[in-house]
DNA sequence: AAAAAGCTGTAACAATTGTTACAACGCTCT
DNA sequence: AGAGCGTTGTAACAATTGTTACAGCTTTTT
């Protein structure tokens, strides 16, 4: 048993397979392993996607290099996790980013035509696959809903609103201030200085991850 | 031959397959038709998504409601178009959107099931979904780093550096300043003042919509 | 041709956010 | 316990953007 079918029925498309229905799966399939040593280039952006390649073992990142030069690192992707799983379909199948080995890394390669194969007579894998793309989907309408109300405020109440929803006025805010304000495109400082405002203002009480809704009508009235 | 079959062909999920083919395919699967009014809702938000729906006839929109009970049009769906094919996978399969007639429309509905058969059996079927999901997350993606760059200019300079990689220097603007302005969610005459600014400063060169790039060097350097 | 509607340019002022810097707190590792 | 690190609170000032209003222009409608 070659371990990557082990870390292969770890990610989101494989998921629900063991380790023997997979090696049986592809005996039949083309497919190939790449090593990639620390900082070597898998793939540049704008190369074509013709390949969902997965993470087996390892760790890359994706990077952009912007007009000026300057270079952006837009997400690490860890094992077991495939690779802009998004792109491979779609008219403009391009990579968006490069992708750089974090560290001496393991990549199992499968042709988009070998992909189509699998999700035609694997149920399975068909629902997984069509599982992922659309929870980025989701997740980026999320995002953008977010990104367009204008003001801070706006945007904690909004968050809040949502988080708050099971749980009536009280709840721990799952992330960290920083990774907040990076959600909402925001500075943290900023983040944090609003937070203290509605503080003040009484809509909220804050005690370090712990937040509650003391007013809710006009959390309500900041979302417009 | 019912006419539903013809639009059907017609709509982004069905290319490529001609209306007897699309009625062979149905022959033995489940589905059906739903007639509505003009401002009849065809879904309310958050109802669970378990079906597929084409407009095959008329015209939906999508409205939000917020929490302070403002309506906000989101699009317009007109036929021959799916409604909302990303969100009948993934693990939050609920509509994000209160679906209404704009007029009298015919709605083609799908249940999820019917779809992965159809998915399973039929390889251009398959394609075609994948392509419509893909290109969704592709378009978001574009948006939302869009949306990442802080300041006008820099968005400005992204979206003319973008639109001028074939042409070297002058363009046409595809768009008017209300609806770039729109899609960079800055208010319209921050747009413009920005513009103005950019002129002064001899980057860029404006006679209405045709835009001459005059210091290519510096537009770059704005993004960052 | 006249009227209406939409697009663009501009201005002054208000509001919001970014920048930068520092301090306090909690957690983990040794 | 102490060092190191990440998180949070805060402040002053600079920069950017929103708001509102008006005028001139083009395009479409009547």
């Amino acid at each position: 048993m070659e371990k990557y079918f082990i870390q292969l029925g770890n990610t989101p498309i494989f998921k629900g397979l063991n380790p023997e229905q997979l090696e049986k799966l592809f005996s039949d399939k083309l497919y190939r392993i790449k090593s990639i040593s620390k900082d070597e280039y898998a793939v540049f952006a704008n190369d074509r996607c013709e390949n969902l390649m997965f993470v087996v073992d390892g760790s890359v990142r994706g990077e952009m290099t912007d007009f000026s030069g300057k270079v952006i690192k837009i997400e690490d992707i860890a094992a077991p996790r495939p690779i802009a799983p998004a792109f491979i379909f779609g008219h403009k199948n391009v990579y968006p980013v490069d992708i750089i080995g974090n560290e001496p890394t393991m990549l199992f390669i499968l042709p988009r035509e070998t992909l189509i194969q699998l999700l035609q007579e694997n149920r399975t894998i068909l629902n997984n696959f069509l599982d992922v793309i659309s929870n980025r989907t989701q997740f980026l309408s999320d995002k953008i809903r977010f990104l367009s109300f204008k003001t801070i405020k706006g945007k904690i109440a909004s968050y809040i609103l949502k988080e708050a929803e099971k749980e009536t006025t009280k709840f721990l805010m799952p992330v960290t201030q920083t990774q907040l304000a990076d959600y909402f495109g925001v500075t943290r400082p900023s983040l944090a200085r609003v937070l203290g405002e509605m503080e003040k203002e009484g809509i909220l009480e804050l005690n370090k991850k712990q937040i509650v809704i003391r007013d809710k009508k006009r959390l309500m009235e900041l979302i417009n």
